[in-house]
DNA sequence: AACACGGGGCG
DNA sequence: CGCCCAGTGTT
């Protein structure tokens, strides 16, 4: 491994020859401007903060203009970026530098980190980018350069991994350039080291990249894991008739599989099963209960049992109104199903005979 | 249609 | 500590 000193001087070279400097705060890097923009690059790409940063600097130059503009005008300002209460923390922050600190951004990460909406990277990145202090940055950028150079394991979110991260930065941080070396990085991450597809070639650090040399630059870093999803259950009627034709309804058209095909459903496998069958005016010949397996949206999970029913006679072409069909698995309809019918159906249609043993 | 983004706030 | 949240743009 390189020492952090080469690290350091790689990415630095690279700002040089490729990296972006006319950016509209990187002209007259002062603590105001510079925190301006990584408020809204927190949130925002470059090409969409450009036209709001401009605006907000023409409209509120310094930060005695932003302490003194009402709420108002600063949400105005603000509008179509999101993240509204960073706007708001951006106006109190103002108003305490204006009135408590006389005008005068403080020049420690502690004093940084006590006005709100300023936490470490932010305080990192005025601290070197408008004082020129060395201080390290871990925006979204540089984590995933850093996740991936080292492949650190895990999702940042969590506090050793952060932490982790957080150590690799300081070590890589140099101490002459620094304000170069905060843009580069964030540079490196936001043009070359991308989430997907980064452009290793063209890397300053490319030599020593372990995600690149394992090339799995794209596990790093670790996604947030996915939250635990509700499991909802249900049980669909499979209903056969004697000529192996299956029942299906079609779906209203709003709402789960919504104008898709499905089997009738039913909360519980003993429960209204006769009712229902009574609805159809048909005696089931056998009923027999499958074992449940789960089918996962983007919201909930659901458990589904299957209920094998096989009726005892034909039922009569009444039956077959809009909405309804028997689904013929020999010479299916052309019709949408749902994704779990669809796997229900075609296991029918391989196994190709009546559900049970005693039927021909 | 999920995920990412940095900091605040909560239990 | 770990969890959720806010809004928009990207994938």
């Amino acid at each position: 491994m390189p020492t952090p000193e080469t690290f350091a001087a790689r990415v630095l070279e690279w700002f040089d020859q490729h990296g972006r400097k006319d950016l509209p705060w990187q002209r007259d890097t002062t603590p105001y401007r510079v925190w301006v923009s990584e408020i809204m690059l927190q949130q925002t790409q470059v090409k969409t903060v450009i036209p709001y940063f401009e605006r907000f600097m023409a409209a509120l130059p310094q930060v005695q203009a932003l302490a003194e503009a009402p709420e108002d005008k600063v949400l105005h300002l603000w509008a179509g970026l999101g993240y509204y209460a960073r706007a708001r923390n951006l106006h109190r922050s103002a108003q305490r530098v204006a009135h408590e600190l006389d005008g005068q951004f403080p020049t420690t990460l502690a004093g940084l980190c006590d006005l709100p909406g300023i936490g470490r990277s932010t305080a990192g990145a005025i601290l070197s980018i408008a004082l020129g202090q060395r201080a390290s940055i871990l925006d979204g950028n540089v984590k995933r350069v850093l996740a991936r150079y080292h492949r650190v394991e895990g999702w940042p979110g969590r506090s050793a991994v952060h932490q982790s991260l957080w150590d690799i930065a300081e070590q890589y941080t140099p101490a002459e350039r620094c304000a170069d070396y905060s843009q580069a990085m964030m540079d490196l991450g936001a043009t070359l080291c991308t989430r997907s597809a980064p452009a290793c070639e063209d890397c300053p650090v490319r030599r020593d990249c372990e995600a690149r040399l394992y090339g799995d630059q794209t596990q790093y870093p670790g996604k947030k894991p996915k939250k635990s999803l509700p499991v909802k259950t249900t049980c669909f009627l499979i209903a056969r008739n004697r000529s192996g034709d299956v029942w299906l309804e079609k779906r209203p058209g709003r709402g789960i599989w919504g104008g898709l095909w499905c089997f009738p459903e039913i909360d519980q496998p003993d429960d209204h099963t006769t009712r229902t069958l009574g609805l159809w005016g048909l005696a089931a010949e056998n009923i027999e209960t499958g074992e449940p397996f789960r089918h996962t949206f983007s919201h909930y999970h659901l458990d589904i049992t299957p209920v094998f029913i096989e009726l005892g006679k034909d039922p009569d072409a009444v039956m077959e109104a809009t909405g309804q069909l028997w689904y013929n698995l020999q010479r299916p309809p052309q019709v949408g199903l749902a994704a779990p019918v669809a796997e229900l159906l075609s296991k029918l249609g391989s196994i190709n005979r009546p559900l049970t043993s005693d039927a021909e």
